[in-house]
RNA sequence: GCACCUUUAGCUCAACUGGAUAGAGCGUUGGUCUACGGAACCAAAGGCUAGGGAUUCGAAUUCCUUAAGGUGCACCA
């Protein structure tokens, strides 16, 4: 039931729609409330006088129970008992389907996300894209629509030419088999320190053995590409993360010349110091350059490419871009390149901007060693979690199982609980908190509620009619927000709201907890609030779930 | 220089998109353990929403402006 379209039906007043209905600060007010001082004018009188006469005319019914004027407000407060049940009536019954819809059917969302560079290891600066991501894959799935994540590989450019010189210089197959992507990245490393103008040159000869078909660099080429995408799985398998595509840079070198000829044939390419460019001066903005005056084809070529290719192939609704907003104006150009080119879809592709991680002595940098690695966050939260485990549960089973999902539960929801435009500075002891707002507090509360469920034996039925106090009331009304709640996360791109409604909640659920007793209560009260617990454990868990957590029954 | 982003409590962040007394967590101080899990709960202190203007019944939110910080701006991706 939507309330506010019920209440605005109800008035019947012109100019007023569902949106105009508020939420009052605290819910001893009401639940709903209408600001009367947009009718002041049409009406001529005061704020005031028209919610006083709207509250005197309002006839209260089976949903509306009450409605009262304070300071020009038309405040509602709805009939409790109606909202109780239709709310857990409807969380127990759809279970770990509750908050997911079907709006999406039949329409199909591409995600661009994570995009590992090929032969370069996880470090912090790549944990964004890639939950984000991933959550977001998991929300519009949960919508019902279909979704294609794709990593789009960097898998081309010079710097191959780099490595595969770097390898045969100094590296050997069998110390790249034991060190892996690590050793791969540092003979790359080593190369950019010690390069100069010769071995740039065979560099550049390498790429283009690599480009016309040679097989040794080819062979080279794979090869670097297997091990990191190795490397990468096992990551993203501990994440949740998971991918329909690899199609990467490569993949679309042999189709740009379709899309350059079309924007020769479209007259938009032109010619400015060498280079083949659309003018975008109209726009505001700085030239597209879609060849280098070499020929050679540059990252907008690849990215116009990919996007044609991916509305030929899966006729998207959508197809968003999680990358960081470094590159604001590279997507705002290409998307403007193919508007010009007449493709009327170009504004279903959306970047999905977020910020930087730095750390605290500066920004990263590969190259004087100042990085984090995103195995070494996870083996420590992971560490850190087990410790914690040990002291406060050492008799639990499957200790090393638990905590690891409590130490990756930390990663994700780390990089996803803020607004996702927002910079961070990483630090180990913000990860490394346990405490108030995180993802353990989260899953602590759904131990505790899965006990609490667990010691009453589970037979428990919901009461027909049941009028909740105040802490059971709020964790009702809650509940009933969380598919709105995941609505909004994927119109606004922003999981961060998914993970603050599993905080809210869970806060609720604690105050209510502590207030309350359960096991010990009597008859409907029991039931009900046994129920309530269950509402809450499933909740909780889909929430999580949405982010790629998991939620163990103990730890 | 131009464009975009950010600025809210000591720190990290919210604020349902223009509504009522700006809320959480961390940290600080003081409480709650005869408990269904204390990884919790309660309370206190902490704010001229960076400064200034404008719009209107009403602004943290919209517009202009100043300041600070960040990012980008031609052959890297």
């Amino acid at each position: 039931m939507d309330y506010r379209e019920y209440i605005v039906n109800k008035l019947n007043l012109e100019n007023i729609t569902a949106a105009d209905v508020a939420l009052p600060p605290n819910s001893q007010m009401g639940d709903y409330a209408l600001p009367c001082f947009k009718l002041a004018k049409a009406f001529r009188k005061s704020p005031v006088a028209i919610a006083e006469e709207l509250k005197n005319s309002f006839v209260c019914d089976e949903v509306i129970s009450e409605v009262s004027a304070v300071n020009g407000y038309l405040n509602f407060k709805i009939n409790k008992m109606g909202l109780v049940s239709s709310v857990l009536n409807r969380v127990l019954s759809e279970g770990d389907c509750y908050g997911s819809s079907d709006v999406g059917k039949g329409k199909t969302v591409c995600v661009e996300y994570s995009s590992v560079n090929v032969a370069k290891p996880f470090h912090i600066g790549h944990l964004s894209t890639t939950v984000i991501g991933g959550a977001l894959y998991k929300i519009y799935k949960f919508l019902g629509y279909n979704v294609v994540g794709i990593n789009h590989l960097g898998d081309y450019g010079t710097q191959f030419g780099k490595l595969i010189s770097a390898y045969k210089r100094w590296g050997n197959r069998e110390e790249v088999d034991k060190g892996g992507i690590h050793a791969i990245n540092e003979l790359y490393v080593r190369f950019n320190k010690e390069a100069d103008e010769l071995m740039e040159q065979e560099a550049r000869n390498y790429f283009r053995l690599i480009e016309s078909g040679d097989r040794e660099a080819n062979e080279l080429f794979e090869w670097f590409k297997e091990l990191t995408i190795d490397y990468v799985n096992t990551i993203y398998e501990k994440l949740n993360i998971t991918f329909d595509s690899y199609a990467g840079e490569r993949f679309y070198i042999d189709k740009m010349q379709p899309v350059i000829d079309e924007l020769k044939e479209k007259g938009l390419l032109k010619e400015s110091e060498g280079a083949q460019i659309v003018d975008l001066e109209p726009y505001g903005m700085p030239p597209c350059l879609v060849l280098r005056s070499d020929g050679a084809s540059l990252y907008a070529t690849r990215d116009l490419a990919a996007a044609i290719y991916r509305k030929n192939t899966y006729n998207f609704y959508k197809c968003l871009y999680v990358v960081a907003y470094q590159q604001n104006l590279h997507f705002k150009q290409f998307f403007k390149v193919l508007e010009l080119m007449g493709k009327d879809w170009a504004k279903d592709l959306v970047h999905v901007a977020y910020g930087m991680v730095s750390l605290e002595d500066g920004a990263m940098s590969t190259r004087n060693g100042r990085v984090v690695w995103l195995e070494d966050v996870i083996n420590k939260c992971v560490e850190k979690a087990y410790a914690v485990i040990d002291e406060k549960n050492s008799a639990l089973e499957n200790k090393r199982q638990i905590a690891e999902t409590v130490g990756l539960g930390a990663v994700i929801f780390g990089a996803l609980y803020n607004n996702k435009i927002k910079d961070v500075t990483f630090s180990y002891d913000k990860v490394l908190s346990f405490d108030g707002e995180t993802s353990v507090y989260v899953q602590y509360t759904c131990a505790r509620a899965n006990s609490v469920l667990e010691k009453s034996g589970k037979s428990f039925a919901l009461p027909e009619k049941y009028e909740p106090n105040a802490q059971e009331y709020e964790v009702i009304k809650q509940l009933s927000t969380f598919p709105q709640t995941i609505k909004d996360a994927a119109e606004k791109y922003e999981p961060s709201l998914i993970a603050r409604y599993a905080v809210d909640l869970a806060q609720k659920y604690n105050k209510f907890y502590i207030d309350c007793k359960i096991l010990s209560a009597e008859g409907e009260t029991k039931h009900f609030r046994l129920s309530l617990t269950e509402a809450v454990h499933v909740t909780l868990k889909n929430a999580l779930s949405l982010l790629g957590i998991g939620a163990p029954e103990k730890m």
